[in-house]
DNA sequence: GTCTATACGGAGATAGAC
DNA sequence: GTCTATCTCCGTATAGAC
C-alpha cells in the first residue's frame, strides 16, 4: 500500500479538486471570461502550465465546475426523502432552511451557474435542469400533501413549488455577500415570513359580506 | 434651424444610443468580459475607433448601460401609481403582467444586471437598489390594502412583495429564450397560478377540527 | 507531477488622415 | 464624425527541462 513518510502533499485527485475549487470561486467573483488562467494558477499556488496537465483547457474547467451540481442535487434529494410525507407545517420549514443553507454553502457554484447561464447555453441548460429536478421533487411532495387533504385540492403545485424555490434563490443571490452572522439572521427572518405568505396567502380571511361577518 | 435634406443618417445622440443598445444586447448574450469592442463595433456597423469617440472606454459602456435602469424604474412607478388604491384582485394581475412584460422588453438590460452582479459590485448595487425601490413601491401599495382590510393585518408585506417580484423575475430569467408566442402563453399561465398561490396560500381552507367542520 | 520559457493571437486603446 | 493603421499588453496554450 502507498505510504507517505512526511511532506509530499497533494495527490493528483486533490490537485484536480483544488484547481476546480479555486476556479469555481474565481468564476463566481469575476465571471468565467473575466477569470484568467494565471489568476487560477496563482490562487492555487501552482503555475499555469500545471492546469493544462490536469485539464484540456479553460473551457473544461467551466464544464467540470458546473458538473459538480449533481452533488448539490443529491443533497436536495436526501433532504426531500428524509422528510417523506410529514405535514407541511413541519416539513416545509426544514426544506426551506435546508435549501437556503445548501445554496449558500455551494454559493460559488450557484452564482457561477446563474451568471453564466446566458453566455454559455450548456450552463444555462444545466442550471435550468437542476432547478427543474428540484422543483419536480418538491412538487411531488406537495402533491402528496394535497392528496392527504392538507393542501388545497386546486393548488397549482408546480408554480407553488417554483415560487417557493425562486424566492429563496433570489434572496440568496442578492445577499450572498453578507457575513455569516448577518446571513443567519436575515435568512431566518426571510424564510419564516416567506413560509407564512406561502402557506396562508395574502388575502384577509373571508371578509365576504354574505357569509360569516363575525363568527 | 438645422435642416436635413436627404440621407445623412445618425445624429450624435442616435449613435450613442445605438452603440449602447448594441453593447447591451451583446453583454446579455456573451457577458461583459466576453464581449469585445470589435464585436460591438461590428454589430453596430461602425469601427472600433468610433466607440472611443463617444465613450471613454469599454468600462464606461457597462456603466451607461446599467444606468438605463432608471427608465425601467420610472415605468414601474407609473404602473404602480396608475393602479393607485384599487382592490388587489383587480390591481395585482395588472402589476404582475406589467412587471413581467417590462422585464421582458428590457430583457437584455435585466440579464446583464443579473449576470454581472457579482463580477462588478457597482452593477450589483445598482441591481439591488432597483429591486429594493420596486419592492418598496409594491410594499406601499400592499400596506394600503392591509389598512383597507383587504389583506390580512399580519401579512409580512415586505417579504410578500419580494417573493412576488422574485418569482416573476426568475421565471423570466430562466425562459428568456422563448419566442414571443410561447412566452405569451407560458407567462400568462405562470402569472395566473402565481397570483392564485400568493393570494390564497397553499393550505387547505380551515380543516381545524374544533371549528366549522362543514359550514 | 511540476516548473520555465515561449509562441501566438487577440484584446483594448491611441494617432492621425479624411 | 468616421475610418485606417498601429501600438502594446495580456490571455490561452504548448514544449520541454527537471
Amino acid at each position: 500500500m502507498p505510504e507517505r513518510t512526511t511532506t509530499a502533499r497533494a495527490t493528483p485527485d486533490e490537485r484536480r479538486r483544488q484547481i476546480l475549487d479555486v476556479a469555481c470561486t474565481l468564476f463566481a467573483h469575476h465571471g468565467y471570461a473575466g477569470t484568467t488562467t494565471k489568476a487560477i494558477a496563482s490562487a492555487a499556488g501552482i503555475t499555469e502550465g500545471l492546469i493544462y496537465h490536469y485539464f484540456g483547457g479553460k473551457a473544461d474547467l467551466l464544464v467540470e465546475v458546473v458538473n459538480q451540481r449533481s452533488a448539490l442535487l443529491t443533497q436536495v434529494r436526501t433532504l426531500l426523502r428524509d422528510e417523506g410525507d410529514a405535514p407541511v407545517v413541519r416539513t416545509m420549514p426544514l426544506i426551506a432552511r435546508g435549501w437556503v443553507e445548501l445554496v449558500r454553502r455551494q454559493g460559488d457554484l450557484v452564482i457561477t451557474m446563474v451568471s453564466e447561464s446566458h453566455a454559455h447555453p450548456e450552463v444555462g441548460a444545466a442550471f435550468q435542469g437542476l432547478l427543474d429536478e428540484i422543483r419536480g421533487g418538491l412538487e411531488g411532495y406537495l402533491q402528496r400533501r394535497v392528496a392527504a387533504g392538507e393542501l388545497r385540492a386546486d393548488l397549482p403545485v408546480s408554480v407553488a413549488a417554483a415560487s417557493f424555490l425562486s424566492s429563496l434563490l433570489m434572496f440568496f443571490y442578492t445577499r450572498a455577500d453578507l457575513d455569516e452572522a448577518a446571513w443567519q439572521v436575515e435568512a431566518s427572518r426571510f424564510t419564516a415570513a416567506l413560509l407564512d405568505v406561502w402557506l396562508h396567502g395574502a388575502l384577509a380571511p373571508t371578509q365576504n359580506p354574505t357569509q360569516n361577518p363575525t363568527p
